[in-house]
DNA sequence: TCTTCCGTAGAACAGTGTTCGCAGCAACGA
DNA sequence: TCGTTGCTGCGAACACTGTTCTACGGAAGA
């Protein structure tokens, strides 16, 4: 699954390929245990050295720099997102499953979907999980220019709640309940507003307070496959 | 527009105010002048003492730490906002133009949607426009508990598409014409995958290369409140 | 055997957020 | 009027960060 064309804007390995121990794979292996074990703030270049037992300079020999790196694991990561079989129910099941598949393998590597956000990801991986999503979209019935730009929005929302949902495990460092007092000083801090200026926020408190992270992805994820259903041609896709 | 009660895990500066020049107030002003003029990653605490002509510890008797200030220069920033009176076109079209408005001023500041990605934002301003989305929303018929997710939804949207648009800016660093020749060479590098194994990327290619940042992004909102429509109920609302 | 190459890695550079501790000034009690 | 107290300003320092320079060493080719 890694043998498709090297990227032209990929810079490869200083010159030819290193005979010691040290290596691409190597190094990217040791980057996601740290990742596993400490985050992504944990991986530094010193912190991947020295789980390698070696300095800082000799991954520049593999890697141009941190955010090379960086884009290799999250392409990494995304190998274990598993895909759909043809045929296992209809477009909608299938765009679920997808997304939430994403979404699950991204949060169970700590904050990594920083790193997709930022970049495109072009990686081996990356381009897999493009071409299920576009795949599903066209069996849909979807005309083509809808099925490329809805790619294109699920991507960045899946990416973005993972962050948005990593990022807030993140701060609170530990445990659920330690979330869960969050948001409740945050819905009685929506309570103790003045009414006259906040009619609506103070009226919507109950259900602002509603729903886990999964409701609201799951809502959102909802919004969009029944927005998407619109473009439908009536002769089209839904049988 | 700042006189809300205070939220209560927002930290105090370190007793009472300051009497020299130096104040919260002063300092914002300082890193968003810093942050519109070399971006996010410019304002450092030692950039903007500097600005100000004196040493970062300084900035520690005002603001906690530098996620404070940050928070804090988010809001500000959200204050530029302008949202739209009342009875000025339905709802899809209030709504697009609070999205459009924030989306717009996000981009004009650098990369600092990346701020209201990582923290909700929960300042005076950002409960403004929460407040108005809020507003909108139910104006249209839509039940509640939709609403308040529905809100949710779209400011990590919103936030999302800016971070991604501001960050692919700093990336190419200036000119349009660099972004444009990189996404020409993802497109060629889609034009040279092998068909059997991306027979729809490869067939999509004309499609994902089409339409700017501002197309996806109304395309997206498009889908979003083609979405919520659905969740009108036929009694109520549209009219 | 000698030379040429090239990955290895120590040291250093220029930054980062944050804390310590000392100076100096304002206000208050005696 | 004179301490004394409290608090802000801030230079210096700590523990990091990504990256580059450069000397070193071992393997491959002549």
């Amino acid at each position: 699954m890694s043998d498709v064309p090297v990227p032209p804007w990929r810079t490869t390995p200083k010159s030819g390929q290193a005979r010691k121990p040290l290596s691409q794979d190597v190094i990217l292996r040791a980057a996601l245990r740290i990742l596993a074990e400490e985050g992504l703030e944990g991986v530094s270049m010193r912190r991947v050295a020295q789980e390698l037992h070696t300095g800082p300079a000799s991954l520049y020999a593999h890697f141009a720099n941190k955010d090379e790196l960086l884009e290799m694991m999250f392409d990494h990561v995304l190998g274990e997102v598993r895909v759909p079989e043809e045929g296992e129910g209809d477009w909608t099941a299938k765009l679920k499953a997808i997304a939430w598949e994403v979404r699950r393998v991204l949060i169970s590597h700590g904050d990594i979907a920083q790193v997709g956000l930022a970049v495109v990801p072009l990686g081996p991986n990356g381009l897999r999980l493009s071409e299920a999503m576009l795949g599903v979209l066209r069996e849909a019935g979807i005309p083509d220019q809808q099925v490329a730009w809805a790619a294109d929005r699920l991507s960045l929302y899946i990416t973005a709640d993972a962050f948005e949902v990593s990022y807030e495990a993140r701060r609170g460092r530990g445990s659920p309940e330690e979330i869960a007092a969050y948001y409740a000083g945050v819905i009685q801090y929506f309570r103790s507003l003045p009414p006259d200026r906040f009619p609506h926020t103070t009226a919507l408190v109950g259900p602002l307070g509603q729903g886990d992270d999964e409701t609201r992805f799951e809502f959102g994820l909802d919004l969009f496959i029944r927005g998407l259903s619109t473009y439908i041609p009536a002769d089209g896709g839904t049988s």
